[in-house]
DNA sequence: AAATAATGTTAAACTAGATTAACATCTATT
DNA sequence: AATAGATGTTAATCTAGTTTAACATTATTT
């Protein structure tokens, strides 16, 4: 079973004792997905966080004219569900799909309350996490407000750089909110006018 | 010293014996504001929470052609801060400004460690509004994202009914992500076309 | 290697929302 | 009650980004 990954990044935040690794351990689905298939699907309830081995996640909502709006991709080494869902126990708003194939470690909403009370440090570090995806959040919302679709692009391609190598055109314009034409639009912009 | 509301608050969340409110009486420290006073400035290190007792504060970013652009309100029983620069102790992106006179309650970064480490509940609390937060985030990016400007607005009326009653149009346009002269005609267009 | 599906590009016509600028109303101060 | 400052409205012009539609390229399957 391969929770190295895991292991090695709970432990750039908090040490946990042999102990608490076997606890943790034991409470806790390693699970394989195959490319397109999802993980939470919009109406369900979202019932695991998701620490990413490896592979790749779109979290995305499709609205009332069938449009995909990504707000966020996930890869190696990073988290993935829907957190509103998950820790209201309410239907989710997103779905969350496999853009490639996905090797991942979940934990449930019980198994995570249960780790909780028994390895406290692990609440810190969940609020940690929280806080920092909420701060990237606000930040996102900021750039959407006082930036164009070109600074945007920019700064996207900046600063994750593996992502957009990994991942589709069209699905880049929709996390940045315009569409696939837009952005073929900017990308030659870019190249021609310097 | 007005400390009720918070105490209520506290306790639909998590119940606090009375030793450990004398705990957080002890930690925090009440605080009036003027109407235009700064709570937090872009560029500060962000120190301290706030828990609202009475007033209205916004939330917002100037941005490098002085243009203001307003990520919250907050009114009585609810949080207020730069949350991004108060969980790094980093430069703040946000200013935080009353908009009334406010008086609230403030948590600084060292009390609320202690805090979290003497009354464990209470991290979890944290935890929760953080999640809380998140999740308003998040749906927010998508709201902006798939909806007009008048659809966002009529949620937002619907939503913060009180907000919107106490706070100035050019405020709410600039939440709103538009100008006051395009609200403006929004609001025009809601009164005549039906 | 051909055929199909998925992804990406280009260009013309269109629209939501911005900008500018002039004016209107409301509130606070003297 | 008169003035100034803050807030709100209207209308004309402009622009970033959308829509539509036709075509190009790249993967995938047979």
């Amino acid at each position: 079973m391969n929770h190295k990954p895991l292991l090695d990044y709970l432990n750039e935040y908090i040490n946990l004792t042999v102990d608490e690794e076997t606890i943790l351990i034991s409470k806790i689905i390693l699970r394989n997905y195959l490319k397109d298939q999802y993980i939470v699907q919009q109406g369900d309830i979202c019932k695991s966080v998701n620490f990413i081995i490896s592979g790749c996640t779109k979290t995305f909502y499709m609205d009332l004219e069938s449009q995909e709006h990504i707000v966020m991709f996930s890869i190696e080494d990073w988290w993935t569900s829907d957190l509103g869902s998950f820790i209201t126990q309410t239907p989710a708003d997103f779905n969350v799909q496999c853009i490639e194939n996905t090797q991942l470690i979940q934990f449930t909403f019980d198994n995570l309350e249960e780790l909780y009370t028994e390895i406290p440090k692990l609440e810190r570090l969940f609020r940690k996490i929280v806080e920092r995806a909420f701060v990237a959040s606000q930040k996102r919302i900021i750039r959407n407000f006082s930036l164009t679709a070109k600074e945007r692009y920019e700064i996207f391609k900046k600063a994750h750089p593996k992502i957009e190598q990994r991942v589709p055109q069209y699905m880049i314009a929709s996390y940045l909110g315009i569409t696939k034409e837009f952005l073929s639009k900017i990308k030659s912009q870019l190249i021609h006018n310097q």
